[in-house]
DNA sequence: TTGCCATATTCACATATAAGAATATGGTAA
DNA sequence: TTACCATATTCTTATATGTGAATATGGCAA
């Protein structure tokens, strides 16, 4: 058990970045070159290739070589119901911290 | 749309660990005491509390004060939901995994 | 008060991760 | 061959994260 403990801490850790994040969301729609997700980023082209490496290592994402570009995808589209999911721990987050401030307002506080 | 990007890396961040990860696993039942965790993960007892800091600073835990004792548990199911869908994609490697070993094994390679 | 008990925090040090700049690789085109 | 082109890797340096040991905090018990 100690085994997927390890899997899914190093998979989280692959993920625990803004500019991945951001990768992975890019490619919802599809396959993208090194380039385009540099320039849809605005990064550095070596920074890009560096995460995608992270990523790719993980066996989050696909590399297909394509004539002299290489063009990335996620491996499983799980990937996106896994962000998802994140998402809507954000907005109950954002919700619990709404009702505190408001809480807060009215001078009930602790 | 950064601001999203950089919640869930951080929130992602917080989960990167395979102590953190078993932290959340023995809170499916819910709540535990820090020695409770610290015993039944077999890790010292500053490193939990640290790890649970981390935990709760990121909303994923809640501590709750009970005389001289703080009994910990998830601040949102989601989390659990999460962490399922993380597991889908564990087998979803494994048996890609699977099958490239097996073609290996027959020749067809690359 | 004094002494424990559970938890949190700090310390010292080691390892990991990040960035941009520079360089390497490998393939296509002239 | 020579010259690019897209991508990958390496280098240097800075910052973050991890650990166990030690110490601090805050409350109950004698």
């Amino acid at each position: 058990m100690t085994e997927l403990s390890r899997f899914k801490a190093d998979f989280f850790r692959a993920l625990a970045h803004p500019l991945r994040i951001r990768i992975v969301d890019e490619l919802r729609s599809g396959e993208l070159t090194v380039q385009e997700l540099g320039f849809r980023l605005g990064a550095e082209q070596s920074t890009v290739s560096r995460h995608l490496a992270v990523l790719r290592g993980r066996g989050i994402l696909n590399a297909r070589k394509e004539g002299q570009t290489v063009r990335y995808s996620a491996a499983d589209a799980t990937l996106f119901r896994l962000l998802d999911v994140a998402r809507t721990m954000f907005n109950h987050q954002l919700s619990e911290l709404q009702s505190t401030l408001a809480d807060l307002k009215h001078g009930n506080s602790r």
